[in-house]
DNA sequence: ACTGGCTGTTGAC
DNA sequence: GTCAACAGCCAGT
């Protein structure tokens, strides 16, 4: 079994995402992954977007839907190098990985809960509501994955139904929820 | 097998 | 400000 990938999550702070604040900097690019070409992006906070979208005239808009003030630098070496740090092998002395993430307190308790979650592991949306602090609040989980837009580092694919159904993934459809989930377990 | 209440958050009116 | 919609879940029919 791969060794967890570390990570560490923090909060955007008010003036990162307000139109009219200081301009966040954020280096963007695209980049290939294991389950295919995605779109990266690191602010000085850390990365602060990762998504399997390839569509190259929607990079700006896609990154300032969550942080409206930024101002996106395009680099694909950048994202390539990004990447390889991220799908490469973990070993155990590496500095943890910096997230830098945008949603209520809610979802962020839930983005934090979820990351515990080892590898290869799978919980049901119900479990991590209840770990959340927040027993019965399954459905409004779904939203908070669907609102996580740092796919595959905060492990949403990892989340499935009760039932043992895989349920939905907003990251690219519940092939590449499955694809993922595979390569957990044999990686 | 279907219905409805419950949950947090958003977007339309 | 109210209301329905959503990556779910459970109890009652």
């Amino acid at each position: 079994m791969r060794n967890q990938l570390p990570v560490r999550l923090k909060k955007a702070s008010v003036s990162d995402i307000r139109p009219n604040g200081k301009g966040l900097l954020v280096t963007a690019g695209f980049a290939k992954s294991p389950f295919g070409t995605c779109l990266i992006a690191e602010s000085s906070d850390g990365i602060c977007h990762l998504s399997f979208n390839n569509e190259r005239k929607k990079m700006v808009s896609a990154i300032q839907k969550d942080w409206p003030g930024a101002c996106i630098k395009q680099d694909d070496r950048y994202a390539a190098n990004l990447v390889k740090r991220i799908f490469k092998k973990p070993n155990a002395k590496q500095a943890p990985l910096r997230l830098s993430v945008n949603g209520t307190p809610f979802q962020f308790k839930v983005w934090q809960s979820l990351l515990k979650v080892p590898q290869g592991k799978l919980i049901s949306y119900g479990k991590l509501a209840r770990l959340a602090g927040k027993p019965g609040a399954a459905r409004a989980v779904g939203t908070a994955m669907a609102q996580n837009h740092v796919a595959f580092l905060i492990p949403c694919h990892r989340v499935i139904k009760s039932s043992g159904d895989l349920g939905h993934y907003s990251g690219g459809g519940p092939g590449r929820k499955k694809a993922i989930i595979a390569w957990e377990q044999t990686n």
